[in-house]
DNA sequence: TCAACTGGATTACAACTGTAATACAACTTG
DNA sequence: CAAGTTGTATTACAGTTGTAATCCAGTTGA
């Protein structure tokens, strides 16, 4: 199984931009995030460069631009980090954390029925 | 709402202990952890330290010996942590992550009935 | 051509974390 | 009473993270 790198709170909303549309130039990248934070562009350059060192994403160059994409999809990163939160605080089992949750959360009926739906294609 | 303080990973494995059963000594709380991980006494000492400093837990003193409970319980621990968490990968979103997980895990028939019992129970 | 600007590279720096070791005070034992 | 033991308090130290600022080279406008 692939491992993906640990990306940090801080890196996530930058591969959030970089997931939702691809490649982007930093300047690009700093733009969007402007629009849900608060960060100055240095502070968002410096998170493209971690990530970029951590492979998490990569970048082709034409002049003196980076144009950066992900390396790793939304869906790996998701996975893996579920899974440590998962291990940390539920000791590994998803079980107990649907349970917990289903106690606490609203849903509506429709989700309701959607989730029911979905457990019974589960069922085989 | 009461705020809970964050609490780290290897903080998280002595409050485990702690919510197990408590009050501990120190003594037993650095034995029981010795079943489930390699830290040195030292080290649990001090996240006992830090978890008192962050007002996680605390003690009660005999003699020379402290004896430590938690002040947070699990369950508001568990659903801080399962906030933020659900905040930083989900958008905050309760639905989608089910719906991502469900398409993951795999679960037994009897845990697929349970989970559809609780949906049950939701509905009004 | 020279100064200003722009984008990337390097450096900064404190708080938090993991992971302890050392110092100290009290208690026990010879 | 002196020395070792034990439990607590203080200190350590590097890696990670948030949050940038500074430095430098290439580009551009005057």
């Amino acid at each position: 199984m692939k491992t993906v790198p640990h990306i940090t709170d801080a890196e996530w909303e930058v591969m959030k931009v970089l997931w939702n549309e691809s490649p982007r130039t930093a300047n690009e990248v700093i733009d969007a995030m402007q629009e849900r934070t608060e960060w100055k562009p240095k502070t968002i350059r410096t998170l493209l460069n971690r990530l970029a060192q951590k492979d998490a994403i990569s970048f082709t160059q034409e002049n003196r631009v980076y144009a950066y994409f992900p390396l790793v999809s939304e869906g790996e990163c998701v996975k893996s980090e579920t899974n440590s939160f998962l291990k940390r605080i539920y000791g590994g089992a998803f079980k107990p954390m649907l349970v917990n949750f289903l106690k606490e959360e609203q849903l509506s009926e429709e989700d309701i029925k959607e989730l029911k739906d979905m457990l019974d294609g589960k069922r085989k």
